[in-house]
DNA sequence: AATTATTTTAAATGTTAATTTAAGAAAAGT
DNA sequence: ACTTTTCTTAAATTAACATTTAAAATAATT
């Protein structure tokens, strides 16, 4: 009748497996198997607390959102929103080495863009949009006085895209891209740039408006 | 002993068909079957011709690589550094909806940035470094003056990660991102952004060097 | 202890693709 | 004609995964 007092935990163990696995590989290359292993269960685990990998993966991307801050929070409030636009991207990009849940949840955004499963269309409007908001407002504000809704948006595409590779790409791939190891200084250096390089950007483009 | 007259059709029809079915869905998505079906191959084809998909898909790179014009032709000589990063990312972005041969091997690569198979590691060295370099050169001309090789870098970076999108991201994601259908117009926008966006970003990240 | 509802497991099944095989058809050379 | 290569094909094999099943184990309730 009742529940058993243990109940549940296997089915947490596999959720949390599940949100580290789909966030470092993404949806298609992760594995059922794989993710089990990692929980210590078997692999019907999946099916009987789930149903099958697309609804583990749905509910992976509930429980990574609730469990990272809220989006406002790092733009902390007060500051210039050039400092504001530099924390943004500081966190997007730092996000890369943290295995923490705020790593987690943007990297199965991050992988989401770059791989479309199209599984969390109605998650999107309700967990992205919010999040995506607060770099509209951002940007909006950089920008001051009137600049269409589109200018806008590209600025946003502009400087996502900018930071996802960081996430995607394979380590040894940016290496050689980059010419050197990884280091925690080189993803610092990474930030600025993308930083600097976007609020002249956005300047620019904020400037020139017919 | 010698070669059939009509020898090789059937592998070169194979190669084309690769060519295409690789540029549209990736390495992973592509399927042998359905590179044979468009080719009217059988599918023990290209075990024939080439000994399993991933050679075939290195002799694709090759043969795209082969068909298009090179580098330097899309940075008219003569014009001004400004005008040839305009004419690179416009064409970068063009490739999008263009099906020839520069279109094919364009979005091959930024397939492969996207999802790396690693399988042209070898090719990589050869192919798309000369391309790069050009870039590269067009970037530091606008820098003017000595600027760290990093830097450099980093900008090159930034121009093709905003560019990269357009051409892996899903047509019905980035109208939903953009929230208004993909007209040619609309592209030629985006391209007009990148370039506005990104001469601005290369200059402030010249300036503030230290 | 017996009963019942929950979990867990190993093994079976299903599915999608790549790859191989082996037999047959079509040239080219003799 | 016939023999040798060169292609082509259908069908078999393999492999990697997801998914299902049905039996066994475990806990809660009576």
């Amino acid at each position: 009748m009742t529940r058993r007092a243990d109940g549940k935990e296997k089915r947490s163990r596999i959720l949390d497996s599940a949100c580290a696995v789909f966030a470092e590989r993404g949806y298609h290359a992760a594995t059922v198997a794989d993710i089990c292993r990692r929980a210590g269960a078997n692999v019907a685990a999946v099916n009987y607390y789930f149903g099958d990998k697309a609804t583990l993966y749905v509910e992976a991307w509930q429980q990574a959102y609730k469990q990272c801050s809220r989006p406002d929070s790092s733009s902390v409030a007060g500051s210039s929103p050039e400092e504001q636009l530099r924390s943004y991207i500081h966190s997007l990009i730092q996000n890369f080495s943290d295995q923490g849940a705020e790593g987690q949840f943007t990297r199965l955004y991050l992988m989401e863009l770059a791989n479309p499963t199209g599984l969390i269309h109605n998650l999107w409007h309700e967990l992205i949009e919010p999040r995506r908001k607060v770099l509209l407002g951002i940007i909006s504000e950089i920008m001051g006085a009137e600049v269409t809704a589109e200018i806008v948006l590209f600025c946003d595409m502009s400087i996502v895209n900018q930071c996802r590779t960081f996430l995607t790409i394979r380590r040894s791939d940016l290496e050689y891209l980059l010419a050197q190891p990884l280091s925690v200084d080189l993803i610092n250096r990474l930030a600025d740039h993308i930083t600097t390089f976007s609020l002249a950007g956005i300047k620019a483009v904020g400037k020139s408006k017919d």
